[in-house]
DNA sequence: TTATACTTTCAATAATTATTGAAAGTATTG
DNA sequence: CAATACTTTCAATAATTATTGAAAGTATAA
């Protein structure tokens, strides 16, 4: 395979797997393509290599520094601002898990909580077993929170290394 | 809050959360009821309790079933098929990881290998660079794959209790 | 076998989500 | 200051995804 080839299908498999995480198609194409780009790009060269629009480019490169994956860098002499990916995969990872632990997780957790407050008859066995529904996923779903933080503070070899031993 | 209220606010928030893990809201929503339901339901009382269609109630239970999160029980005497659900959320939490791993990560490992097939001069810069990349993702999710099947595998405190420690 | 009670399918439609592009906004230069 | 070179916004529109519901399919009972 050519190398344009081989760039052009990583950016289509790097968008089909956005999309299939609740993560729109786009932004997940534009980050692909600055992952890929030893050089900073700006929003023209992204607009033409992905083929969109300026204000679709503009406004998934907003969010994905709101994601912290991309940063803007801007070039003395010249008015444009150019965009960088960060490129250890394992720091991309741990900000993704990092963004959707603050987005999703955290007020998930919160929403339970305030659901096993039923002010009816405690004894009640369909209140009990809700409650009881409710309190096992809070338990799992704090525990997940929890090994997100390992995920986020461990070093890349100790994590695995950690979760791996158990695999034997 | 009432148990009635609560119940319906737990389905609001499966399925909003489903949405934004790119699950059907309507799965999720479905997925939810049967979680708290003490009784098995039948398609009949899917489609009241979430107003959705005949259409809409049968298809995200066949696919509830494919994900092997709900199973189909006959009772006898009874022409109607009746569904319940998986009640134990850790075993939820790994039969949803198996599914997403097999028909997701697997087939992107895949496709990255693939993609390291570059047939133009290794030692250009351009094509060392992303063949690097390429490859440091494929380690990152082969690894992340590795730790999926320990999740699989091991016990629910064995599991929390490996990744816990690194949290010290 | 026929009637009955269900389940499944799928073309049409609705709802949601993403994209465009031109106008408005902002900062820099001369 | 005005002109220039950009970025941002957002209403209109397009594309995608989900839902409906009636017709077709299937299994059981009589």
């Amino acid at each position: 395979m050519k190398l344009a080839e081989a760039k052009e299908q990583f950016t289509q498999l790097w968008g089909a797997l956005g999309s299939s995480w609740g993560i729109n198609r786009t932004m997940a194409q534009v980050h692909a393509l600055l992952l890929i780009s030893p050089e900073v790009l700006c929003t023209e060269d992204i607009m033409e290599q992905l083929s969109v629009s300026r204000g679709n480019a503009n406004m998934n490169l907003r969010e994905l520094m709101t994601w912290n994956l991309v940063q803007k860098e801007i070039k003395a002499g010249d008015r444009k601002e150019y965009f960088k990916a960060e490129k250890d995969i394992w720091e991309v990872a741990k900000r993704i898990a990092k963004e959707r632990k603050r987005r999703e997780i955290q007020p998930l957790i919160a929403s339970l909580n305030v659901l096993t407050n039923i002010d009816e008859d405690k004894r009640n066995t369909e209140v009990k077993n809700f409650v009881e529904m409710v309190n096992n996923i809070h338990s799992v779903v704090t525990k997940m929170d929890l090994a997100v933080d390992t995920l986020i503070k461990a070093e890349e070899h100790k994590f695995f290394g950690a979760v791996m031993k158990l695999l034997k």
